[in-house]
DNA sequence: TCTATTCATGAATTAAGGTTCATTATGGCA
DNA sequence: TGCCATAATGAACCTTAATTCATGAATAGA
């Protein structure tokens, strides 16, 4: 028999709640307030109401992990399947990922490189290995239009990915300063590099455009 | 009253035995088998021991990471102080990493990538950060010969560092197979990608050559 | 309204491994 | 040989959260 709807929501909502709670505490001040009684009190719910909604608090956070990296995950992959050529696409994918995380820095960082529990950190290899996989398929794109030049997809997307990804740690870091000038130049730099690397002829200078989503 | 000297040797030498049974234990199996216990028992003393020699647990694996580590970062560093362009060192220095890495797999990979412990994961960022410091000589020597493009040094040593430890995690991986040609085939191509992200002119195909001590 | 079922509670329990320390062994020295 | 400082031992202790579960509240359906 199936549950009313108005409870089902209810039930929903409340994993919601939860999930968002966890993601704003990681956002706030990183793993090391990932506990469950914290979260539980933040979302107004007991402790053991927690294990209701989440098999165990890796669970939880590999949900939270997963939710935050999607979104970004979507975001590239909205980029590499737009107009333009690969190369465009690729400037404005890393330029847009990075700007991004300089806007929520705090939980990029987490994300991104911040010292955490094993079962978490696992989870950061999938949201890696989606990302990278995003930007092969766009390496693939570029070799079959001769923009790139011919090297094996996954290689160059890891590098690719790696590139950007430890560029950001530095600044991403909560001791680093925030400046979002120097952050935007940070952010071409990489894009540049990284092109670079694939380009087959000296890079055209193009100007990375940022497409965050207002 | 000074300790007699054999007495000392003693002292020296157990600490040795231990920091080897723990670099052994992680080289044989990973984080996971990291524990007091069991590696006291593969160095041949008792649990209570290992706190003569180190202040906790961190500080053990702490010691571990940065007796590897360092042995890495000397290997690379002796390449960017040798003879010959900046362009021929980097993509040797690059190419004899992927190479050293690929021989100490596991050890490889749990220094670069498998999920471990916050504390020896800070640990693991400070050796990165050597490396990248390294890299990051390299790059304003080849700016200042005019060979390399001009770009902030730390940025750029930090996307190639970044480049080719993240192209590293998967042919790394345990359950990836081990499989010597590939793996200098891959080392090959992140020495070649990482390289191109910087020439000023294009690629002048050099040939990587290992400087893998013996 | 009544009741069966689901959901929420949060204090108590568990677990797991790091750390301590009272005790014992060792080895240099007089 | 006897003494003492130093090292080694390893079982017991702690710590710290995650997890459980007996109890109570809430709700939908009859």
């Amino acid at each position: 028999m199936a549950i009313a709807a108005v409870r089902l929501n209810q039930l929903v909502e409340t994993k919601a709640r939860i999930l968002d709670a966890a993601r704003e505490a990681v956002a706030l001040s990183g793993w090391k307030d990932a506990q469950i009684a914290l979260i539980a009190s933040r979302a107004g719910v007991a402790t053991g109401s927690v294990y209701r909604y989440f098999d165990s608090k890796a669970d939880l956070y590999a949900q939270v992990l997963a939710l935050v990296s999607e979104r970004e995950v979507a975001v590239v992959a909205a980029i590499v399947e737009a107009e333009g050529s690969a190369s465009q696409c690729l400037v404005d994918a890393i330029y847009t990922f990075a700007v991004r995380a300089m806007r929520g820095r705090r939980l990029a960082y987490a994300l991104i490189a911040e010292p955490c529990e094993p079962e978490i950190d696992a989870a950061r290899l999938k949201y890696r290995a989606a990302l990278a996989d995003q930007i092969a398929r766009l390496v693939r794109r570029g070799i079959a239009d001769g923009e790139f030049v011919e090297i094996d997809a996954n290689v160059a997307a890891s590098c690719v990915a790696g590139a950007f990804m430890e560029a950001l740690v530095g600044p991403l870091a909560p001791e680093a300063a925030p400046d979002s000038d120097a952050a935007r130049a940070i952010a071409q730099s990489i894009a540049g590099l990284s092109a670079r690397m694939l380009f087959r002829h000296p890079a055209p200078e193009l100007t990375p455009v940022s497409r965050v989503s207002a």
